[in-house]
DNA sequence: TACTAGTGAGTGAGAGCTTACTCACTAAAA
DNA sequence: TTTTAGTGAGTAAGCTCTCACTCACTAGTA
């Protein structure tokens, strides 16, 4: 469900460029190549290579190999993340869950199967952000916008009723995207799955309790 | 006081090696760039003339520039990282806290102190592990030996009285450490401070609460 | 229908640089 | 005198990016 959502917006993205079938090869390959390899220990060489295209190709639409880069992080950060956040929220409003275990539940494998369906972006984009402050602030700021505003006020409702602790909205999202991550994080390092039906109804145990008034 | 002793730590390391005042130069340089701007975009060039050496010297004491980066990493994954957690733990059972609270919050502020004090290695560290796993798996095996072990027999303690919830001694460092990183990890992407004895006691009081019993 | 002109994605050899690494040499210490 | 740290110009490999060229295809013309 998320996952074929997830698959169209990035073919979306892919397929409102325009793009050719070897120019989405490039893209695909470096994808690839870049969340293996990282972006500086792979050549266009190489990218051509796995693409089954010439070098001249690559260049012919990225002019840079820096473009290239741009092409994959760019769409996801300002298109792929932002409206998967809008549709998350929106859903979240609208089915209202009455109990805040079940909220959290849904939210916790909501954000597991988001980060295993685009593993390799994430990948990507961690291996940038420790070189790149401008992607650290961006991410930053997309945070602060897409998550803390529409988040505030879903968890108020909880927290009138009495089962979420009445700490800021930005605290309370710090917990539960940190646990997230310490589930997530070692998985992607390490290049392994997770259960993530199991691994989410231990996070959510665990944040209830943590996050009870 | 844990500031000083790591100091001591990384300065033990390096005259063990026994090198010139340029080597420790070199060293100290590719620290620096390394962790500014990532292994693959510092050339020996950069690191020579930061060094106020000749790209001669650097070659003179380390073979490659691979060399240079495994002469950072190692002693801090075999000397500094273990010893640091030997004494910590050291401390802690000759201590201790009656008061599980106490413990943690003894616990957590040593962590992030430690991670301040050694921000360079930690941000070489985190950008080297997205594209190596050989160090992936180095460090779950550290995980594993250092923290696990000594960290069972602590825990046991506080589950005994009644203090802490009795979960697996892996899930229960999972929170912790992530807990942790969650304050750690945005300050050293943004290369910001942050005030440890504040966001040690928020730590703390959720960490308390999410693993009481 | 047959011919021609035009288009643009794709090619790959190679120009131009950067980079990691070497080595013949110097200076100074032992 | 021997040894050793340090030097920096030099080298070869590999990198990104360019550009003159090909060729399948389309559209207009006779």
């Amino acid at each position: 469900m998320a996952n074929s959502y997830i698959q169209s917006l990035i073919t979306e993205s892919l397929s409102e460029l325009n793009l050719t079938a070897k120019q989405k090869a490039v893209l695909t390959a470096s994808l690839k190549l870049f969340s293996e390899k990282g972006f500086e220990r792979t050549s266009t060489h190489d990218i051509a290579q796995s693409a089954g295209v010439s070098e001249g190709t690559v260049y012919k639409q990225f002019k840079t190999k820096e473009g290239i880069l741009a092409a994959i992080i760019e769409p996801f950060i300002q298109k792929v993340l932002p409206k998967a956040v809008a549709k998350f929220t929106a859903e979240m409003t609208k089915t209202s869950f009455p109990d805040f275990n079940d909220f959290l539940l849904a939210l916790i494998r909501n954000r597991m199967t988001f980060a295993f369906d685009n593993m390799p972006q994430l990948r990507i984009i961690l291996h940038e952000v420790t070189t790149n402050e401008a992607i650290v602030s961006r991410l930053e700021n997309h945070f602060q916008k897409l998550l803390v505003g529409p988040m505030a006020s879903i968890f108020k409702k909880y927290q009138e009723t009495g089962q979420l602790v009445k700490w800021p909205t930005n605290r309370i999202l710090r917990y539960i995207v940190t646990t997230i991550m310490g589930y997530v994080l070692p998985a992607a390092l390490a290049r392994q799955t997770i259960n993530i039906e199991q691994v989410s109804r231990e996070a959510a145990e665990f944040l209830l309790k943590g996050l009870k008034p």
